[in-house]
DNA sequence: ATGAAAGCGCTAACAG
DNA sequence: CTGTTAGCGCTTTCAT
């Protein structure tokens, strides 16, 4: 059996011949050049539709010295943040005839190791980071040397290449501002490790909101976790354990305000009734735990679609992207689904 | 800013003059080829190491009629079964020089849009399909029209295309046996739907555990689901209301079986007690729900990697791959997980 | 067992 | 505005 993929039957040459015009010409309307003539430009467009003319990728990339390629770096793929930013840069980029592949980095491969890797092989025209890797120091530095284009989303980590910002301080205080509307006084907080500097927005939104509430900030009630399930669970020990245990837990992420439900869970302690809990990204196991996560929905799409703009030029969202609070069982009784966006 | 990638620096013909020989020399030692004294190998080997020679993707494909890419395609970005599937197989291509760049299939994109799209791009030299679409006939139809190299993995629809199969009946009775020693005496099925032939043998091994145990098979105990949340939930709903309801639901996937829970723990119905629950595929969410989901864990890596071997050659496991029973507190009180493989 | 020459299909640079 | 001419870096004949 011969595996080996046929020859390409039409190249540009036949579709110059079909036109009657000179293969640049051809060539230029492939590639949305300027001063090609209406006339001719549609005779060409209509010899590539009858020959089914489909360009050859690796004769355009050797001859061009580009990709047309977007590397995606990840390491994790079970995180729903990463994979659906995954799908929404995916779809942009095949908008622009470009094509997004996907690295997955190792967790024991180095900064360098994996830019060096995805570079000598693909040797892609730009690359998209997404948290935590937007923020990793190594990383960009790594790439910075290599100079490839490169767009980091939600990054707080000053440095190379573009940036796609998040706003979470004020979905976080709305967040907070709701446990007290609902009758909570005592909200601890699950923080996000220190090296994350992207969800540092989740505390300051926290703080700003027992403020307003002219509350104190317990610094007992602040519990720090990795944004692993298993560091949620312990963080809720720790606060239930507390003299004093708070009645409301707002977690930096989802994995963490899952671990704090099945804490809760194994002890029969009420949810909500007895604690609320809160998380933050939506994730698919917010939407399937009993009771459901109140949780904080990010704008993916409208974020990919900025990261690929900025990597490839184009237009860029002029209204800032804002997430979304979405409020569910974990936090009210007798829970409607309710979505609340954010004042842009 | 200049973001061009820098024209190649080092070429064949470079590392050619350093060894000097001659560049189909270099060319035969890079790709393995036979016929190359073990004296001149070693030349050109440092000749690349010292010139730091990368060969260009793009030109290799272009002159050997190539890309050295697989393509990935997926439907559902979220699923664990597909992702760590993703994960395991990219790291086998990468063993091998290759790469594994990710399709995915748009909700109303057509078959053969999709091949059409995929194929006329990246050229890949195969194809890996996973379920539900390594056993979509339209998808494999328009594959095998273009005569692309396929492999699909559990897979039990015939047709073009390797296949690497699943084995799950065995671990299915074995895991309905295992209700059955906790003291469950009425289990009940949240079957796959029809289309999926790719989980029935989740409902043999049902079955035949219940005949192994002379237990009869009651139809009202066998609903069908839809593997979503939300069918799960809906079914057990069912289950409840029937006058004599199960004490046990087997869910053919983890989505359903955490419906299942979802329903049960909001009519405060206790599990494992009352009703013990067990799902299918080890997904992230059976670990972080409360009490932990009884499940099944396939071998993915063992798949993926005989996937890629079946693509390009080389050695096939032997022994055949057999997925894992992981008993969790969902079907055991007291529990401490317990994985028990099956027997091969 | 090794080398020389001829492209792979496309775009860049230059003419016109 | 359009055509001509050289390659891009590699693999493939086909000699030797």
């Amino acid at each position: 059996m011969d595996w080996s993929t046929e020859r390409i039957l039409v190249t540009i040459y036949d579709v110059a011949n079909k036109a009657g015009v000179g293969m640049k010409t051809v060539s230029r309307v492939l590639n949305d050049e300027a001063h090609v003539r209406p006339a001719m430009r549609a005779r060409v467009l209509q010899a590539i539709e009858e020959l089914g003319y489909r360009p050859n990728l690796a004769a355009r990339q050797l001859a061009a010295n580009r990709s047309f390629l977007i590397s995606f770096i990840m390491n994790d793929v079970t995180s729903s943040y990463q994979t659906s930013m995954l799908v929404a840069a995916s779809a942009e980029c095949r908008r622009r005839n470009y094509h997004l592949v996907v690295e997955i980095m190792e967790p024991d491969e180095s900064a360098t190791g994996l830019v060096e890797r995805v570079m000598a092989n693909l040797r892609p025209d730009g690359i998209m980071l997404v948290p935590p890797l937007s923020n990793d120091a190594d990383l960009i530095q790594a790439i910075a040397n290599r100079g490839t284009k490169l767009v980091r989303v939600a990054a707080t980590l000053q440095g190379y290449g573009h940036v796609v910002p998040v706003r979470d301080t004020e979905v976080s205080q709305k967040l907070v501002a709701h446990l007290l509307a609902s009758g909570k006084k005592r909200i601890a907080l699950i923080a996000p490790p220190y090296a994350k500097a992207a969800a540092h927005e989740r505390v300051t939104g926290y703080k700003l909101a027992l403020a307003a509430a002219e509350l104190p900030l317990e610094s007992d009630y602040i519990v720090q976790g990795d944004f692993t399930f298993a560091s949620g669970k312990s963080a809720t020990e720790r606060l239930l354990g507390l003299p004093q245990p708070p009645d409301a837990i707002f977690a930096a992420n989802d994995a963490m305000a899952l671990g704090a439900m099945a804490v809760l869970q194994q002890r029969g302690i009420g949810i909500p009734e007895d604690m609320a809990v809160a998380g933050f990204d939506d994730s698919p196991g917010s939407r399937t735990v009993y009771p459901p996560l109140t949780t904080v929905r990010q704008p993916i799409s409208g974020m990919a679609r900025d990261a690929i703009a900025k990597l490839l030029g184009g237009p860029v969202d002029q209204e800032p992207l804002v997430p979304e609070l979405i409020i569910r069982g974990s936090t009210q009784v007798g829970f409607v689904e309710t979505v609340i966006a954010q004042d842009k």
